[in-house]
DNA sequence: ACACGCCCTGACAGCGTTGTCCGCCCCCTT
DNA sequence: AAGGGGGCGGACAACGCTGTCAGGGCGTGT
């Protein structure tokens, strides 16, 4: 900037001010300076713009991995909000590590992002609160924030929609109707076995329920394990896409009912087509960013907590017969 | 970092060296200044300490959409390099448009990233080489510069691929292949159609081939009017993933044979399954990132260009007869 | 013609960090 | 006991930018 100056024989403030679009500058220098700007090729140092100014017009984003697809939905949602907002995105997957959320979280504060978006993959939070107190502003997308941190937090319905599928499959005769999903330490995991387990009432039997994080060989095993039972279940909830997709694999053929949570491409070029309870990974990715700009702008109202709804799509493989 | 220093009753210069892990502070003194650090909540500014060092620890990806499954894939092996250089990962989608690319790039480049992979919308790249001079190395994935711009590239083996799937057809018997891809102006689509054209020789007509971006309805249209010809195709080669999957959803279940270009999840799962020539898109993030860093560690040889392997992965649908 | 005011320009400080350089103090050696 | 050296801590400048404030030149009104 300095050369720039030098070179269009104005003062380092003037060249500032042409960059940066303020008034007050003659037209005739600013196209000197202009000139000058694309002969050296300067770019400005937003680096120094940062520091100077304190904001970062960043803001940052933790996934547990953008490589699936749910995730890359909410990714490419987030980004486009910021890019709305004039704002970069860093973004970072957990791979569903605690203390990985931790350091990226960290790092991201360190690097003054104006704020973050988080599926936390830990249940202590606690680490925030020296951030969130220095004015970092947090939504927690997907998964809430462990105990005693109460913050903007923006969920699909997973129990409910969990009852609708169960139901869904009660109502075609179904009596036995099978769990899998992922690891229960997993909030959305867990709470979709919540809304599994209330839909069933006196008919849960937690034989018929397999919660680890999907593998084709364990999970056949599971499925093996429960066909081999004195009343095998002739239907099966699947807890999220990749159990579901995992499922099917496992499953190889074998003809029972099945309704998954979360939507997937080519669920309906399947035969049968995927039943699934779905949810709108862009939306939650919208909403989420959407919230947490609002906070940017200066919005101090208490957290919110905004719970998104899913829907059943039916497709086929949800209304076979027991 | 003033505050830390005063609470801890030292310079600034120790709270630094404390902070950077530098030699030559007396234990105790860093214990205390630890303490301090931990008591205010204290976190370094990066944006300062870039300003400083010159050195961001940041690099680039622009991409054409996070949400399609390929650079997904690809976006996370990048990821995971970077981190493995403890840099982070600010990321951008393009959406297909050169302007938006452009307008990435330099924002990149504005925030003084170290480096940057980029898949090229465009097909201009001259607005790149005052940031090359300025020492800012660029990769690029997928897609070659355009004209006139030597540098580092990283390619699937597209014109390969495509014959290899062509003749993967013509091998089953089929005469009347046709060729459904995405808009000529995309290099990947261009060169896929060269190879396809490359591989039926004498064979070639050109009313087998649709190219423009993937939408059901028009698809389906093409393909309809080539079904009418007097000579009707009895094989498919598609372009890419999405045009696969639009295909396949266009055709609706009519039999015609089948070979696309890139893997997708549960094409195993589909009934027949479906043929594919594969590329492995985490293994040109990590091949085009790990360049990156090579170039980032001072290595000032000749622009490289790799040519990854692709590989035919029989399902089902490449081998049914005409 | 003079005063006033407006438009434009420039000097300067400071954002939070790190690199350089200097000086203190303590301990060891002679 | 005096001199030398090493280990430790601190003062200062600079990275590139922007906010504040001051000043110069020129037009306008009386």
């Amino acid at each position: 900037m300095k050369d720039v100056a030098t070179a269009a024989g104005v003062a380092l403030k003037t060249v500032s001010r042409v960059v940066n679009g303020e008034p007050g500058v003659h037209p005739a220098t600013a196209e000197r300076v202009r000139a000058a700007i694309d002969r050296l090729g300067y770019r400005r140092n937003e680096s120094a713009r940062v520091l100077r100014r304190g904001r970062t017009a960043t803001i940052g984003l933790v996934i547990e991995d953008v490589a699936d697809p749910f995730y890359a939905g909410l990714s490419r949602a987030v980004e486009d909000v910021a890019i709305a907002h004039d704002c970069l995105l860093l973004s970072g997957s957990s791979g569903e590590e605690a203390g990985r959320e931790r350091e990226l979280v960290e790092t991201f504060c360190a690097r003054r992002v104006d704020g973050i978006v988080v599926v936390p993959a830990g249940a202590d939070h606690g680490y925030l609160r020296p951030e969130l107190e220095a004015g970092t502003k947090v939504v927690f997308a997907d998964r809430p924030p462990g105990a005693g941190l109460d913050a903007d937090t923006v969920l699909a319905d997973n129990a409910g929609g969990a009852g609708r599928a169960v139901r869904h499959l009660l109502g075609q005769g179904h009596e036995r109707v099978a769990f899998v999903g992922d690891a229960p330490a997993i909030y959305t995991a867990a709470e979709r076995h919540r809304g599994y387990r209330d839909a069933l009432g006196d008919r849960y039997d937690p034989r018929l329920v397999a919660m680890r994080p999907p593998a084709e060989e364990a999970m056949r095993a599971d499925l093996e394990r429960m066909f081999a039972l004195d009343r095998p279940p002739t239907a099966i909830f699947t807890g999220n896409g990749r159990c579901t997709v995992t499922a099917l694999r496992a499953l190889a053929g074998r003809k029972v009912a099945l309704v998954g949570f979360d939507d997937f491409e080519l669920a309906d070029l399947l035969r049968p087509g995927v039943t699934v309870v779905a949810q709108d990974p862009a939306r939650m990715g919208r909403v989420a960013a959407e919230l947490l700009f609002r906070r940017l702008c200066g919005d101090e109202g208490p957290p919110e907590h905004i719970r998104l709804p899913v829907r059943l799509i039916p497709r086929g493989s949800g209304e076979l017969a027991p």
